[in-house]
Order: C-alpha cells, then sequence, then structure tokens
DNA sequence: ACATCATTTAACCGAATGGTTGAACATCGC
DNA sequence: GCGATGTTCAACCATTCGGTTAAATGATGT
C-alpha cells in the first residue's frame, strides 16, 4: 500500500517530466524562486497554460506554490525528485556491472 | 543541436516511464531478456497493447528487440537511463547543499 | 503444404493532454 | 470605491494515449 503511493507518485512525477515547458520552468526554478508572471515570461503561451504546467508540477509534489499578496511565489522542492532518481538509478546500474554479462549468458539458455 | 536532441530525448523516456505497465516491464526485464509473450504474462493485457508499450520503450531507447526465430527477444538497455537520471540528479541536488537558504535568501529580496 | 504459434498492424473508441479564449477573483495603488 | 494587475477557472478544441478487436505477417513443426 505504500508500494502503490510510491508507484502513483512516480506516474505524476514522470509525467510532469515528460514536457519540455515543464522541465524549462523547473530550470528557471533552480535560480531562484518566482511567481507565475515572471516564469511565463520565455514562452509564447499564455499565462493560464503556464498556470496550468505549474498544477501538473504542483500535484507531482516538484513544486509549490505560496500567495504572497496579489501573486505566487513558486519554489522548486528538490525532496520529491528523490524517489523518481532512485527508480533510474537501479535500472541504470542493474546492468551496467559483471551481473550483466553473466545474466545475458544465462537468459540466452534458459529464456528460449 | 544537441541539446535540441537531449531534449527530445528527454520527452521520450520521461513519457515512457510515466506509465506503470511500462515500467513494470522495466522491473521484469531487470530479471533478464524476455519474449514479448512472457512480458505480457503478468498483464490482464492483450499482446497487442503489451506490444505497444515496448514500441514506446523502444522509441525511447530503453529497450532493443532481436527477432529469434519467431519471437523476439527484449532486452533492457541501461545507457538510455543516464541522461534523465542526471538531469534528475541536477535539480535534486542544487537545492540540498547550503546554495539553498542563501539563494532563498537573495530571492526573498529580489524576486519581488 | 498446412495448421499453429508469436508478434505486429490497422481501425477504432473513450479519456486525458496541451493549448486557446473569456470571464471571474483577489489584491494593489490611488 | 475603482481601475489596473496577477492569477485562476470554465468551456471548448485538436491531438495523443492506452486500450480493444480483427486481420496480417512470419517462422515452426509435422
Amino acid at each position: 500500500m505504500l508500494n502503490r503511493m510510491v508507484e502513483q507518485n512516480l506516474d505524476l512525477v514522470f509525467h510532469a517530466l515528460a514536457d519540455p515547458t515543464r522541465r524549462a520552468i523547473l530550470d528557471r526554478l533552480t535560480e531562484g524562486d518566482a511567481t507565475v508572471g515572471r516564469l511565463s515570461e520565455p514562452f509564447p503561451l499564455t499565462f493560464a497554460a503556464v498556470s496550468k504546467h505549474l498544477g501538473v508540477l504542483e500535484r507531482a509534489g516538484l513544486v509549490t506554490r505560496e500567495s504572497r499578496g496579489r501573486e505566487r511565489m513558486c519554489r522548486i522542492n528538490p525532496a520529491a525528485f528523490e524517489d523518481a532518481r532512485s527508480w533510474l538509478e537501479f535500472h541504470e546500474r542493474f546492468w551496467s556491472d559483471r551481473l550483466n554479462a553473466l545474466d545475458r549468458l544465462i537468459s540466452g539458455t534458459k529464456d528460449r
């Protein structure tokens, strides 16, 4: 049941990262917190579109928003990257050590 | 122009990973190469659906397929995880060191 | 040759995605 | 209070997605 939550979260995080606009927004946020308006500047998009993207990032936990007067400050949340990163790390490393060649030999005989 | 290719690849990779079935397929492939049929077994899906998922994984470079007789052997390709992993690693680590607190102080004054 | 097995392709379906426009909601400065 | 500013909401649109079924392709064994 904990695993299920992690799985769901991976859905949200990977989906959020699968869009170049959203990744660019996160890039921008590594330079410091920023308002929605400021984040919109580099893109040929409406405010509404960027607001939606921020909603996706927020639902994935990658960004938090805080109302400051009439503006909304956006902040990146590095902790939310961890599950996804370690998932990738595992799958990248798994085959990169000696088990790789060994398992290939084994699977070459047992898997067909 | 190299960056653009990396960006495009991140689109494909993150999108491929944003689906639980596809992640489960990759999980299974860490235990060794497998045919499409074998990969389909755990899922209440048609072969066609799994075949499509493998197409997505292949287009992202995460999996390679090789015809062996009438079967097709699927193999995970760990190198394809690297760009995505290092992208995540950067964004996760960025705020986790001392720059974090410092930049928050700065952005607190300059960003509004 | 033939039936069978493993997989892909094509056509289709409902739901979700990324975008727009225009109205609504708060908040600020005057 | 009022107009301007920053952001979101609602409704809509075209495209993509994940899935199905049914037909097509390709290799195997007898």
